[in-house]
DNA sequence: CTGAAAGCGCTAACAC
DNA sequence: GTGTTAGCGCTTTCAG
């Protein structure tokens, strides 16, 4: 396809000329103005994108850290920063890292490479203090709360959550509750989650504690593992409504009455949540999306926490 | 941030030879390499991908054309997309549309920009008179089937599947079915739909085809319409498992026994058909997107197959 | 209002 | 093996 030059030379003007038509610029004739969008059409001109970024410095593009695209919570983040995105103009690319290091990495270093302007972490596999380098590359904003002063956020208050509902579930008289985690300890959300529980309850025993949960299937293993127990828990806490729906699953086909025999609680207002009619706990991860792109492209370093709010439904009352 | 230029100077040597290093060609003495990759440690240094982009002509980033980011199909192709490009290192960007065929257009054109090198289309807005034009400038594969030479195609033979489906239903006896579309007549899958729906059944009573489905909240609309009917549908045929669950709890709400009282069949064994035992017809998307990213980055115009499945549950045996 | 010219940072012949 | 050099396609001073 053509290039400036070729446009340039048959509309008799020079290529700055052209530039300045393409860029909507004040200060053309309108005679030349029309002379050079002719032959634009004509020749079905387009500028070249790669060329226009190298010299601009910027690519107007930012990319998603995500571990997975197949989990709806990352997904209703990707959707948050979508919907911004569009209004924007921006470009977004997605980012999956399965929680590998250094994949992980090699996305940051888009950054150095000058192949994106900013990055927004769903969540991170490596240390702060390996990321917070990046950040002089490009924008990095995270969906989870750091007080690294390069680093953006916009975050919901988990902590405050967890024990909120873990309170929740003490009022109402439940002693003996389990709940589950994604990855182990290394992560921030399994760290507080439990530090909440101890908060509350105080001791915690191991066996209510179920790792690497992330799907219903994860949930119904979960259950087993549970309803198995001498001391059976009543009272659940999933870490995502399709967990907390496999453990409805199996406790059902145990005969459980839920919530009487046990309560469930899941979190993010998922669809197979409110098929089942499953009380969550809802992050609004959408609204932590938006906001974590409007950060990204005003290069902001502020922090700003999103409300949760809890949505009680028959599965616990 | 440092270029080439400053490298090969550092390093004494010149610009090819960093280049040579940079991208491990063979025929650089050990000595030279040696050299070159420490000064590029020192300083930190990265080559700019906008450069690289621009001198090779390609990117190696593809886009996904995409309604809505905030549905369970979509996702699933998406997914499987993004399954291969971290394998084969390629970069994906989603275009979200909302159905808005001035965006879908300006997408395309990134083709001709150049900021893509191909894209994959899971559902389109414009006529493909208007689509294929862009062929020219970049690879276009979509997920339904067109013999337009110039597509490639990663598509499931969604007109068998219904045919299959409502003859289930209708060797179950059912006479009475009604089905969900998301579009209007101008989707190319709601015309296979009636087709199907014509083909086996014959007379098609307006009243069983409810429009514009595409959440839990539509499918208890529908369910809300349909039960209401004079002459209520013995089965329904859901055109997704989340409009599946939510005729499956308003169904429920008032007391109707499933499958005795009304099947349900959704698509796309989705986690709320699964949490719910609802049968449905799996389309097997991520498949899909997974052969639509190989298609595209082998500038493939191969019509792939991909074989959907029938997955019977409790909704419907 | 318009054009000449100097790059942006990199790759790839082509010579040595 | 290595360096020189000519671009890739565009934006943006700086004069005029």
């Amino acid at each position: 396809m053509a290039n400036i030059n070729e446009i340039a030379k048959r509309a008799g003007v020079s290529v700055s000329t052209v530039s300045r038509v393409l860029n909507r610029h004040p200060y053309v004739s309108e005679s030349k103005r029309a002379a050079v969008q002719h032959v634009i059409d004509e020749m079905d001109y387009a500028p070249n994108r790669s060329a226009v970024d190298l010299i601009r410095k910027e690519t107007r593009s930012i990319g998603v850290i995500m571990p997975f695209n197949d989990n709806q919570a990352f997904d209703q983040l990707l959707h948050g920063v979508l919907n911004r995105s569009v209004e924007r103009d921006y470009t977004v690319t997605v980012l999956p890292t399965k929680y590998d290091p250094e994949k992980e990495l090699s996305y940051l270093a888009m950054l150095k490479n000058k192949q994106l302007d900013g990055i927004i972490i769903t969540s991170r596999s490596n240390a702060w203090s390996a990321i917070v380098p990046y950040a002089k590359y490009g924008t990095i904003v995270a969906c989870e709360y750091t007080d690294h002063p390069e680093i953006g956020c916009a975050y919901m208050d988990r902590y405050a959550s967890f024990i909120d509902t873990f309170q929740l579930l003490k009022d109402k008289g439940h002693t003996r509750v389990a709940f589950m985690t994604a990855r182990g300890e290394e992560s921030n959300s399994t760290q507080l989650t439990i530090k909440a529980y101890r908060q509350v309850f105080g001791n915690l025993p191991s066996a209510y504690h179920i790792r690497d949960c992330y799907s219903i299937d994860d949930g119904e293993r979960a259950a087993k593992q549970l309803l198995d127990l001498e001391c059976r828990p009543t009272a659940v806490y999933a870490n995502g409504d399709e967990v907390a729906a496999g453990i409805y699953q199996h406790a059902r086909s145990m005969q459980l009455r839920i919530p009487e025999d046990l309560a469930i609680i899941g979190q993010e207002n998922q669809p197979v949540g409110i098929g089942l009619r499953l009380s969550t706990v809802d992050h609004q991860l959408v609204k932590v999306g938006e906001q974590a792109f409007d950060l990204t492209i005003e290069k902001s370093k502020d922090k700003v926490e999103i409300p949760y709010r809890l949505i009680m439904r028959q599965s616990c009352y």
